[in-house]
DNA sequence: AAAGATTGAAGCTTCAATCTTC
DNA sequence: GAAGATTGAAGCTTCAATCTTT
């Protein structure tokens, strides 16, 4: 292990230019999902989980299992997308605690106005820059980061 | 360039590998962050950009330029690190409409109590993980993404 | 008009507390 | 008590509007 307390000025740039990276292909991203249908990139997580769900309907919570979110944030971010039309949450037949989060027909239309066009923004921004020895090493290196900060996270995947 | 409308499987998990590690590390970083001073990734940005800075005082707008945000939102920081006694703002002499942004002693006390433990948990979570090799493959293919993203951005580099 | 900076509103995110149903 | 879910408060972030000084 190097010593602990300095970083190297290559490693500076590094981590620079990283940190850049992941904001303006965020920025990107959202303004392509933005100018597509109006919608946020948080939006387009929910949205896009439902879109491939089976019956197009989810659990509150199964839902936060699959795009990794908290249940509180999940509530809350449904709470705006009921009030702009986009889901509705209804009443759960064989267990009165639980909701079904379902899109809306402005729902379908927003996913089907903008899946096309953020996959090629996605290969526009992302993929189609990296050579697939690239995609390799980020994907190596990215689930190495993962399993040093909690060995426990690596064995929970959740589908 | 692949077709526009399809990703592959492989592609995916390289992105969900990388969208998660981010967030991982971003939480894991600011967790010790919090541990260290009970500040904030937000907080150590400015208070770092303070501290590094000639006689530790920054114009706002020149703040913003360092850590690359915009004016509104070091606004709002500065305020509510102002609220917790972190910072001060000051009247600036040669320009009534600017103003000196200051550390407070409380503010000097957080940077060193939190810079070289960051450093360590930078090193630990992310440097210490990386071949020279995978370091220099991140910093191309960011560098490549931000190029394609906005190709007048590449030119752009606040020092 | 441009530069430096603030404000208010709205959305995003997390935390702790809560409520109902199992 | 645990599970499913919501709520309120506080902080984070962006956008558009504003205000003062240059």
């Amino acid at each position: 292990m190097s010593d602990r307390s300095s970083v190297s000025e290559k490693e500076w740039q590094s981590w620079r230019a990283f940190v850049r990276m992941r904001r303006e292909l965020d920025r990107a991203l959202g303004e392509r999902l933005q100018a597509d249908g109006g919608i946020s990139a948080a939006d387009y997580s929910v949205l896009l989980a439902l879109w491939e769900a089976p019956e197009r309907r989810l659990r509150a919570t199964r839902l936060g299992d699959l795009i990794n979110w908290e249940k509180s944030r999940v509530s809350h971010q449904l709470t705006r997308m009921e009030s702009r039309g986009l889901i509705e949450r209804m009443d759960c037949d064989d267990d009165a605690r639980g909701k079904w989060v379902v899109l809306t027909a402005e729902g379908r239309r927003a996913v089907l106005s903008t899946v096309r066009d953020h996959t090629a923004a996605l290969r526009e921004y992302f993929f189609d820059l990296l050579s697939p020895e690239e995609l390799g090493t980020l994907t190596s290196l990215s689930d190495r980061v993962v399993g040093a900060i909690d060995p426990a996270i690596c064995r929970e995947d959740p589908e």
